[in-house]
DNA sequence: ATGAACAATTGATATAGGTCAATTCTAATA
DNA sequence: TATTAGAATTGACCTATATCAATTGTTCAT
């Protein structure tokens, strides 16, 4: 089981103070505020929320289930992937706290989900949220907000499938990882890859060996340097981005 | 200059006929209430978008300005794009009468637009929509509706660009413009391909010659035919959809 | 109808990244 | 501490697709 807080140099305590301060509709109203919202405890609120934890790699929900939840991500990370009939693995995003996943509407999930490591996640019904969006306009809104950015970053991901070469993919992949991390509140710089090497290569549309090959080549061109073989250094910030276009 | 009068076998009337049945925001109004909206000539509602044409090839918008408006195509298509520091482009996608393109939320375009042939578009200011969608929940929860449907495409694009050969990409391409077409009310089979070999190829994430030679292995394998460089007929969709997984 | 300009096809060759296999590293358990 | 299983690296080779180049087809203006 892969844990958190052994291979992120952040105490527990910083990771929660964080999420307080940003989890669930974070960019509105303060985590506690999300959390009663979601016990009830609020008058003049209902509950839409309710709380749930998994541990490492416990499917949330599958593809082509019906669709009747929102998700949001508390503490830990979830990895969200499309399976081909003939077994072959896309992940279409390894998300963070404060990540939104799931469905919006109600028809089927067009991905599966899963922990990586001990993960809790805020699940609003969507027939409850909906039902509690008609009375507040800014939830919404913010909502929408939410929705187009995660779009930006899909379309984002097409242009790195579509045009950019291995060395490309993996120079853009921890450059994001890094600027992910500095957007929620973590330090941006030995930046962890809580995920196997089989999975960045099924996220970035590579195999295992050339991802190997590709962080090593990286290394002896003295980009990052690899603390582990799950944290790794950026070096050259500068020359790292140019390599992502 | 491309003309869909030319290519499809509909008539320019039924295609009219077609948007004024679907357009703008087609599953909340009709096309003309969506209009007179725009025009300001429903009393009770402020003007809050405005048409505009545009002949083959024109920028609606160009990747990084400051965005502003969110565009609703009426008639034609648009393609949108990103382009890298050293001019490889990824086309994110071809838009469709009904489409919504552009950027709801105030920051900046991540993408740029480009009309295929005669393009019309209903313009909406982010702030007037913004303002409008205050009084108008219906309207905002469409809007967080075609947004995570839109969201839904692009990750199923990061899956065909991730996992899916040059085979399986065309056959699924073609299928998906066939879907795509019966969604909106033409006729599914023959399809045509209003856009370069180049385009497609910068869609698929390939070459121009590479998308020439599957076309051809598709023909010759008997799974569509060639009616013409622009207009192809699908012989055995079965076969097609088991290519896309 | 003719020619110019562009789009599409086809062929020959190169190469990035995949595949298969062997080796080394790491972490967990006895 | 030794053992084992899984993860990561490295090497050798192969294949799908890119690249470069020549040819054919199509559209539009004259």
């Amino acid at each position: 089981m892969i844990r958190f807080t052994q291979i992120m140099p952040v105490s527990l305590h910083t990771i929660n103070r964080e999420m307080h301060e940003r989890c669930a509709l974070c960019r509105i109203r303060s985590y506690s505020f999300c959390r009663a919202l979601g016990e009830g405890k609020l008058k003049g609120f209902t509950s839409i929320s309710a709380e749930k934890i998994y541990t490492d790699k416990q499917n949330i929900f599958l593809q082509n289930e019906n669709s009747d939840s929102l998700y949001n991500i508390t503490e830990g990370n979830i990895k969200i992937y499309q399976l081909l009939s003939d077994g072959r693995i896309q992940i279409i995003g390894f998300l963070y706290p404060g990540d939104f996943f799931g469905s919006y509407s109600k028809k089927k999930y067009n991905y599966s989900a899963e922990s990586i490591g001990k993960t809790k996640v805020c699940i609003f019904k969507k027939d409850l949220l909906d039902a509690y969006l008609e009375k507040n306009m800014e939830l919404a809104k913010e909502l929408l907000n939410m929705t187009s950015h995660e779009l930006m970053l899909a379309q984002d991901r097409i242009g790195v499938l579509g045009k950019l070469n291995a060395n490309e993919r993996m120079a853009k992949f921890v450059i994001n990882i890094s600027q992910q991390r500095s957007r929620i509140g973590w330090q941006d710089n030995p930046v962890s890859l809580p995920m196997t090497r089989q999975d960045i290569a099924d996220y970035l549309g590579l195999t295992l060996e050339t991802v190997s090959r590709e962080i090593t080549k990286l290394k002896t061109s003295k980009l990052i340097k690899v603390l582990n073989s799950k944290q790794i250094y950026l070096l050259d910030k500068a020359r790292l981005l140019s390599l992502c276009h």
